[in-house]
DNA sequence: GGATTGACCGGAA
DNA sequence: GTTCCGGCCAATC
């Protein structure tokens, strides 16, 4: 009996488990990668923005944002229009260009 | 085995 | 408002 039975086939557990909490994140909702890190218990922000760089494609990456309430560096203008499209409540009216996470934050799962 | 990097965080100047 | 610094954790060279 092995310690773990997964030695191949997901290329590593901790991806799996922050892809799997962004993509319980409802629509018009967003969560920091600081806090991915404290809902999984382990990791940390740069843990987390690293495995999205790698495999949020398959997950609602523009929901996942820095703490000051900005989107990815590289990726600003994508998010922004996500977020218009999704009404996401953001800071100066519809036209900011940034999130309100007072409002908008994502506590976690069972807290939509 | 160490050193570097990365879609970061928070505080200070 | 910006800029700089140290700390944080996991994957990669």
């Amino acid at each position: 009996m092995v310690t773990r039975d997964r030695d191949f086939g997901l290329p590593d557990e901790f991806a799996d488990d922050v892809l799997d909490l962004v993509d319980q994140v409802p629509e018009g909702m967003v969560v920091t990668y600081g806090d991915l890190a404290e809902m999984l218990g382990r990791g940390g922000p740069r843990s987390v923005g690293r495995v999205m760089s790698h495999y949020g494609s398959d997950v609602p990456w523009w929901r996942v944002i820095r703490a000051g309430g900005y989107p990815p560096q590289g990726l600003e203008d994508e998010a922004v229009a996500r977020w218009r499209e999704e009404a996401t409540p953001l800071v100066g009216g519809a036209l900011g260009r940034r999130v309100d996470l007072k409002l908008a934050r994502w506590q976690g799962p069972g807290t939509p």
